[in-house]
DNA sequence: GGAGTTCGATACAACGCTGTATCCGATACA
DNA sequence: TGTATCGGATACAGCGTTGTATCGAACTCC
């Protein structure tokens, strides 16, 4: 998909190449949007020209199909890390504030946001990013439910929502949150207080509702 | 903002060609995206030549300020209606499901969606459009908090959340619910059931939890 | 019914972006 | 040290899009 016709090696300097390009194309699309974005932009951000990118990419479209691959997976793989740690330390599991805190994913938050929400804009419309998108999303969805799943062990309580269910509605609470805070144009540190405090709100009333 | 230098007239003519074509970029905006979508698709659909686009509006990014605030007022206003006659018809406020599908907006719902997320990505971008979307989206919370307390009263109920955050947590997961379906590929009819029955859930959540 | 105005079509100039073909320096390898 | 390959820069052709300037038809108002 993302592997020109003739099969280029792979340098330890081609990676770095691409590894540029992508970071670069994560800030310019999340800055201007993808539409908006040109892949003049991007290689200027990264400080290329456009030799670099046709020699790494296919199109556009191409990159951002690896970017949004790589993206929603970090997203993942940083959770999964967060709920390992969370879990075998034992936390307050009546803590849910502190718990959703030690969600957040360590980087920028507002380009966070913004470029997921990129990429969720465009899953809707294009097949591939849907499928991508899907799978990683189902694979966070699971980390969270197996969250939510030993909070409910350790406080001895049963729900009404299957872990699933309510995984779901934490993670949609919580990019739903992000995005108004963004509108608002709310500063890094407000935004996540905000985030933790409302998304914590909503962990309450489902750990509550036994 | 939307207003020529030369204030020009308010002909009926005038109005019809506007409405043409902001109906227009509505359909093409939600197929491509704000960002790809060029003037001349727009006029092309609407069967005029960007002659009449120029002669109506300043810019893509003029037109789509006003699109997006007579759009997500449309959006309110339908909302305000039904919840009125939910009101005064004393719908039965155990059945969630039904007041969840009560509150669908007539139209193309999958044009309704891309053309809502479309507008969200921008207001994180774009300040005009931010200050129209909290505007409308304050709007919107109030009417569904208006429902959701008369419920309460109907069912003498006191909720530990403020009918205000009640609203924001149904109103953000009907969205992330949508978006999820279409994502997903999901035809209209099972997107429109889907709906109902998520947010339902956690609306039952909600005034369950007394 | 004639003069003025309005609205949209047409024609045009300019620009930016894309994708490719070619070139050149660096690096690896013998 | 010579040779081959690789990776990115440069140059270029072509296209689509933008915005404006001009034109003509239709409508208005006396």
């Amino acid at each position: 998909m993302s592997q020109p016709d003739v099969a280029k090696p792979v340098t330890r300097s081609r990676e770095n190449t691409r590894a540029r390009l992508l970071d670069a194309a994560a800030q310019v699309f999340a800055e201007v949007g993808l539409g908006e974005a040109s892949v003049e932009a991007v290689c200027e951000r990264a400080g290329f020209t456009r030799g670099a990118f046709y020699s790494n990419f296919e199109s556009k479209d191409d990159l951002f199909l690896e970017l949004a691959g790589r993206f929603v997976s970090q997203q993942v793989e940083a959770v999964r890390e967060r709920v390992a740690t969370l879990i075998e330390s034992g936390a307050d599991a009546t803590d849910t504030v502190g718990l959703v805190e030690a969600l957040d994913v360590p980087g920028d938050v507002r380009l966070g946001v913004l470029l997921m929400s990129e990429i969720r804009n465009r899953a809707m419309r294009d097949e591939k990013v849907a499928e991508a998108f899907i799978a990683q999303d189902e694979s966070m969805v699971r980390e969270v439910a197996q969250l939510i799943e030993d909070i409910a062990h350790a406080k001895r309580l049963r729900f009404a929502l299957s872990p699933e269910e309510a995984a779901r509605i934490v993670l949609t609470a919580w990019e739903g949150v992000s995005s108004r805070a963004i509108i608002a144009g709310l500063p890094e540190k407000e935004l996540l207080e905000l985030r933790a405090r409302e998304v914590g709100r909503i962990g309450h009333l489902i750990v509550e509702q036994g």
